[in-house]
DNA sequence: TCGAAGATTGTCT
DNA sequence: GACAATCTTCGAG
């Protein structure tokens, strides 16, 4: 296993922790076992000006952990039944983070399979956020760990080429819907939505 | 206390 | 492709 990611990894722009995220591994230890996947497809929320992200309604207990420490994770429940896992970075001191949308399943297949028992193969273990939520175990009781340290780590994985990454709009939310703030690994299989060459 | 919306997913047509 | 499921959160009254 790699070394996890150092705290200053986080400590830079929003977008570009966004982008360095991808080829990463994301490894969570549960009573269950230990699951972990390569890191595929990211969004950035930039804070408090960026309409989609949860900063844009202030400063609540809901978003609080938005306002942690850059390397701590911000995990929250939506739709009555979906937990989403961000990493919470630093943008000028604004409370920003990188959500994690796509998985390449790489450790404990078995356990993904048994929590996700709707997923017809590997594939759809965890190429949303809500699914590789499940497909891991991170829950609430996640929010607001060090990601270096806790039972939900990030570490080092392998380097995509520029060449292999693309940027498009986010997915999924109703406001500053436009913004170019989506990360994917191109040659990736286990995209959210497949890449259609950028049309 | 009430009502509306939500960074989604799964099912049905 | 369209829509229902499900419930927490937050603002308004």
């Amino acid at each position: 296993m790699c070394a996890a990611l150092a705290a200053s990894f986080y400590e830079r722009r929003t977008e570009r922790v966004a982008r360095d995220l991808l080829g990463a591994v994301l490894r969570c230890e549960t009573p269950d076992g230990v699951a972990s996947g390569r890191i595929v497809e990211t969004e950035a929320y930039l804070g408090e000006h960026d309409g989609a992200c949860h900063a844009a309604v202030g400063r609540t207990p809901r978003t609080e952990g938005l306002y942690g420490e850059p390397g701590t994770a911000y995990v929250y429940f939506t739709y009555g039944m979906h937990w989403c896992a961000n990493a919470v970075t630093r943008r000028a001191g604004l409370p920003s983070a990188v959500l994690i949308r796509a998985l390449e399943p790489l450790e404990g297949l078995e356990l993904m399979a048994r929590r996700r028992p709707n997923a017809a193969d590997a594939r759809d273990f965890a190429n949303g956020p809500a699914k590789l939520c499940a497909a891991l175990g991170i829950t609430g009781a996640l929010n607001g760990v060090p990601l270096r340290r806790s039972r939900l780590t990030i570490h080092r994985g392998i380097s995509i080429p520029a060449r292999e990454v693309a940027v498009t709009p986010r997915i999924g939310i109703t406001k500053a819907v436009d913004w170019p703030l989506r990360w994917i690994w191109t040659e990736s299989e286990y995209l959210s939505r497949p890449f259609n060459g950028g049309a």
